[in-house]
DNA sequence: CGGATCTCAGCTCAACTGACATTT
DNA sequence: CAAATGTCAGTTGAGCTGAGATCC
């Protein structure tokens, strides 16, 4: 009696917010796993990518950018830097602040994040064709606008 | 702190992971203010839904209909009972199980919920054209079935 | 003084793992 | 015996709160 090939789905299996949240998961598992073949997690890469584009920056300055809490930053900074994908030193011009910056080993590291990042993605969206992955990210983008957009919004600057 | 006005997004911020992760987040805010605002829980709502759609059952049959984890039925189970939401009787029959079975109040409830549910979807896909949520249903069900394997049939209400 | 920065301890929530006693 | 069932304790991950020390 414990067939595996089940029946209907249960019926919250074709709403929207399930849909959502169950496709959500299975990109943030892809995702997840490309990093972790890398030896690295979530809060690593955005953390690379925002050094990438910011430049030498304070852990503040860092956590606004990347949306990573301040408070984990200390972690996820000092896996970083155990590594010498990042360097964590003084600001002497302001001493309450670290000034953290990317080292070359760290550049390359987010190569190859970013390598896997694209394959996550290209995976996730295998059964869709071109045209429909635009006609998905084109929804999802509408509906984030709309939600993060004004009503409640709360200290999140981009957009 | 920079200029927050004109701060473009993260250089992440168009892959279609984020995108889902971050709607999906929406989603699951929406749904559960939607469920504490009648003082529930997703697990409430899905065992009671389970339950409508099983008849009176075993924790076990429950769990595996509904996706929540055995560990996690007790507690659920018990704070449904403590309102009388449900009944948990054990099993003349078989002297392992539990009978959990919907009270009149827990039938109730699960409309109540169903009716929120159905506000939350439509608060959520706010911004789109009765069109769009169709297509967007359409594709997220394209992607849950290829990730899932799952085979599955219908698309049309999405409330 | 007010406010920013960094650090740390701990909590939340949903999901899961492992161990165990009981029963079939 | 092996397998199923229910219970409980503990863990994980991503995010959060709150407190503090230090400095501008």
């Amino acid at each position: 009696m414990e067939n595996p090939s089940e029946q209907s789905p249960p019926s919250w299996a074709n709403l929207p917010s399930w849909l959502l949240t169950q496709t959500a998961d299975h990109a943030h598992r892809l995702v997840t796993e490309g990093f972790s073949a890398a030896g690295a997690r979530g809060y690593h890469y955005r953390l690379l990518a925002t050094l990438a584009e910011l430049g030498p920056a304070s852990q503040a300055t860092l956590g606004r950018r990347s949306g990573i809490h301040l408070s984990d930053m200390v972690a996820a900074i000092n896996e970083l830097a155990e590594r010498d994908l990042v360097e964590r030193a003084p600001d002497p011009a302001d001493r309450r602040r670290n000034i953290v910056s990317l080292t070359t080993a760290g550049k390359r590291q987010l190569r190859r994040l970013e390598k896997g990042l694209a394959e996550s993605q290209d995976e996730l969206l295998a059964p869709l064709s071109a045209e429909q992955r635009r006609q998905l990210t084109d929804l999802l983008t509408l509906l984030l606008n709309h939600h993060s957009g004004q009503a409640d919004a709360p200290a999140e600057a981009w957009q």
